[in-house]
DNA sequence: ATTTATAATTCCGTTATATGAAATTTACTG
DNA sequence: CAGTAAATTTCATATAACGGAATTATAAAT
């Protein structure tokens, strides 16, 4: 619906190009590849990573290309998202300490969950988000979860529908068994799902808001099955909702992020 | 020397605007500004920024622009230098794990070590690299000097003769004292810098070595300088070289990123 | 080593598109 | 409710982005 209509910007072209590169592993990719993906011509191609590389953003090893240093560098260095990670990473680190688990901090971004930051615990985890910068759609895993449970019921709806065929085609929830999860969601106000979707990890999600009660983000832990039985849940539960409502105390109510929240929509892809 | 030759092409134009909107701090900055900083028209700048929006690079809240989610979900891809951040992830847990301290993974990027990934340990750390995306020149701490020490004769001089000055700036150590360092990692294996240059904080590097015995990354702990003391410090040592051999086991002797290692120095800008 | 094939890079005439002055709209500020 | 400054849009112009074709480099095969 948003490419059909064909000519971009040269612009768009390039950042077209920035995004392929990004999306091949550490290998790199072939100019020909590239320019095939991106349906233009190789010259083009050619031309804009020559300006890509020496802009730094991208590298040229041999004759493949792959992402620089320099933009990781750069984003690191990049005044964080809304200044969230910043303000979250004293909570991390409480929570890291007392808990003795892997913590997350996931902020919604159209329809997906993206992990602005995590902590890493003593036990080994996987997780669907993944690392910093990973993503996963809304209704996967317990913070994301705890996230699309609190939407506006419009912003909801919408999530749901683009995103049931996204789960599953990843063979996880269908509609119905979302819905259970997420009117659950709601009345208790965290999650923890049991799905036993990664066998002998648990995780706990609850959700972060901000002063006019909006969702702006979910704090999580994830954790080994066997260090969430019923007796210390609760407490986890506490300790959670405890820094999550810390985090939202934080938050500038005057946030002019948080007036358009429409456009992270419109801004999907 | 570099940007004195005036045009530029509408790409590089374009990135170096994206770059400005990367070093602004969360609140975001305003076309005007960014107009005049980046030296061309505001319509031009604002075409500009409208493609970086819609390609979701850039947010613009209000009238004011700042990095959006999507540009930090594509760096986090760029850390990969050859795959290593993953290859490295568990092998950072296990260390984390065992030693109950900081963990560091350096990689080299042209004259500097950057930080690519960094578990944290109960103790609060100060140390020269900061966070994960930062960036020290190299010779300076332990796991940058670890590197350093290991780089072939010629690449290393050339990054002492380059990064000798930048060490005195900082006020750190002079050419002597650094030969002499370089020394001593070398012949060691590992770097233990008790320099005294961050009081009560200590540290400890050694390099990792791909199959065919070239330095690419350096594994560091930073502790509390009581937590090394002597008779901790061997076993610390002997850890730490374990699961460095572990992780250059693990590089591809075929990964193209090495064969031309004189690149990464000249895309120095 | 020599040849062959495939991809990367450079050239160049054409045309699309990026550009800045000026005009218009929008949103702050006193 | 003005008055002002910035953000957008419009538009004629010139530039620089485009792709076909030619050239060079690189890799594969014999």
């Amino acid at each position: 619906m948003s490419d059909s209509a064909e000519s971009l910007s040269s612009l768009r072209r390039a950042l077209g190009l920035l995004r392929l590169v990004g999306a091949t592993d550490a290998g790199g990719i072939r100019l020909k590849d590239l320019a095939e993906q991106a349906g233009c011509s190789q010259p083009t191609a050619h031309r804009a990573l020559q300006d890509l590389a020496a802009e730094g953003f991208v590298e040229q090893i041999g004759k493949r290309y792959r992402l620089a240093l320099d933009f990781f560098v750069l984003a690191a260095r990049a005044g964080q998202a809304g200044g969230l990670r910043d303000l979250a990473k004293p909570v991390l680190l409480r929570l890291s300490a007392t808990l003795t688990d892997t913590i997350f901090l996931l902020v919604r971004n159209g329809y997906d969950a993206v992990c602005l930051d995590r902590i890493e615990g003593p036990f080994p985890i996987r997780s669907f988000t993944g690392d910093i910068g990973g993503k996963v759609p809304l209704g996967l895993g317990q913070g994301s979860l705890a996230i699309l449970a609190h939407l506006p019921e419009a912003e909801r709806e919408a999530v749901i529908r683009f995103n049931v065929p996204r789960l599953l085609d990843r063979g996880f929830l269908d509609e119905a068994a979302l819905r259970v999860a997420l009117e659950a969601a709601r009345v208790q106000g965290w999650v923890n799902l049991n799905t036993g979707l990664i066998p002998g990890m648990a995780g706990l999600g609850v959700p972060v808001f901000d002063a006019q009660g909006r969702v702006v983000a979910a704090l999580s832990v994830g954790t080994l099955a066997d260090r969430l039985r019923p007796e210390r849940l609760a407490g986890v539960v506490a300790i959670l909702k405890a820094e999550a409502a810390t985090l939202g105390a934080m938050l500038n109510p005057f946030d002019p992020a948080l007036r358009h929240p429409s456009r992270s929509l419109s801004a999907v892809s």
